[in-house]
DNA sequence: TGGCATAACCTGTATAGACAACCTCTTGCG
DNA sequence: CGCAAGAGGTTGTCTATACAGGTTATGCCA
């Protein structure tokens, strides 16, 4: 049935994400240049070209004329719908962040985890909670599932000097990921750990993430929606004019006046 | 300054997608072939197939190996951060979509609205308030406001065949989208006309639209929080599998059981 | 030692030519 | 009349070559 072989530059582009995936090529480390590439696979330049082209776009990698190409640093890297590590957009206010681990231990599976992570019920799975602060405000509630295959020492982690989003993005590239959106009125102890005030909503974010067609997190956010909101910006592409870093992100905002 | 001209495949892709914004070249009309841009424009076949294949990642043609590149039917190229047309997506649903025109008529601007609008303070705006229902159920109230000059027979619309979104997209093709969610416990007149009980939150999505670097649109979307979710998924790009349409789609869906 | 010209390498763009696969319409044959 | 073959246009891919412009390291000269 596969009459026709896929195209080569496709073939390139597959090998070298590949490459990349089983941490083979590391985040700043060099791609092989077009030149190399010509040597290596046989292929002509405007070939080699056309590939490493089209993974910069997906923004796999960086490109910088005269020096080379690097693999685009993972944080950089940010997806159209992927909401900001906390940390990392508390810290572009200009305000401190810190964090308080409330839980960190290995749980059996609940039934709704367990089906939402694809593991066997009763089954162990990491659970961390903890509370984000920007300037000592609550802002934050994290409450996270991470599969056990995925990360054996995750309970050694320092989630108050690592967010666990920044340690798993660390570990492997996020492959696909699923997120929702719902408004709530919280439970009263999430509602005291953010110190709120009875019968005040707050904006929910369940993010579910997979790495090689397997689940390997799930986490409920819970904000505060008196005082947080979640904006998006978009700006269709070919134009290429303006601010070119500010296009189509997702970020978590504080909206207090 | 502009030491270095744009690049031919730029000036290309800008010029047809020029022709397309300005009404020239309308959905699903066909777009020269690449022999003939050879032929008009004098660069090489390459050149014109690079501009034609970025067109074609970005949305804006489709293009037919045997048969000819085409305009992109607009409603397809759905953008990443887009919520869905309400209508569109209760009919994906299977259920009956429903609106009720609360309020329609041209008021004048109040200083928030003035300056979300970029419009003077007391000038005329559009506006529109109407209730969706899917299934005789309220789901959203929309509460819109349209500057004069974008539309000028808005009032003789009938909105409760044609969403506002919509009919907007239908007379020009957005650039440019802003979009915040929140949460939020409504006022009374919006949790009457959503028939949501006290202290129940609202889930708001305020959205804002650009036609030519001019905010044209500024909508307000409640929709119940006990009932509704916003969802969206992420697939990185480059693998080319699978199911290639589900892509990074967010979209507003009921979540009872 | 300090500074500058230069070589070596890299990406970005552009061209000309070639072949394959696909689609549509026409033409001619049975 | 019906169907098959072919012509011509279109996209998709690939190669070989060329030039421009950016970056870095080398080495020479003062």
């Amino acid at each position: 049935m596969t009459s026709t072989p896929k195209p080569r530059y496709q073939q390139l582009k597959e090998q070298i994400i590949s490459r990349i995936s089983s941490g083979d090529l590391r985040p700043l480390d060099r791609v092989p240049s077009e030149h190399e590439l010509v040597g290596s696979t046989g292929v002509s330049r405007m070939t080699a070209n056309r590939a490493l082209r089209e993974l910069t776009d997906e923004g796999y990698v960086e490109r910088v004329a005269g020096v080379g190409t690097f693999v685009a640093d993972l944080k950089a890297a940010s997806h159209p719908l992927e909401v900001r590590n906390i940390a990392d957009e508390i810290q572009t206010r200009g305000h401190e962040h810190r964090a308080t681990v409330i839980d960190l231990e290995v749980r059996r599976a609940a039934p709704d985890i367990a089906d939402l992570l694809h593991v066997p019920q009763g089954s162990n799975v990491n659970h961390v909670l903890l509370v984000h602060f920007e300037n000592d405000i609550p802002i934050q509630v994290e409450d996270r599932y991470v599969t056990i295959h995925f990360s054996k020492d995750f309970l050694t982690q320092d989630f108050q000097k690592i967010t666990p989003s920044a340690y798993m993005s660390q570990i492997a590239p996020l492959q696909e990921a699923e997120h929702v959106v719902r408004a709530k009125v919280p439970d009263a102890r999430i509602s005291r750990l953010l110190k709120m005030q009875a019968d005040e909503p707050c904006l929910v974010v369940t993010r579910r993430t997979w790495v090689n067609a397997r689940p390997v997190t799930f986490a409920r956010l819970f904000h505060p929606g008196n005082r947080f909101e979640l904006a998006g910006r978009y700006r269709p592409p070919g134009i290429a004019k303006s601010h070119p870093q500010d296009s189509n992100i997702v970020e978590l905002r504080n909206f207090d006046r």
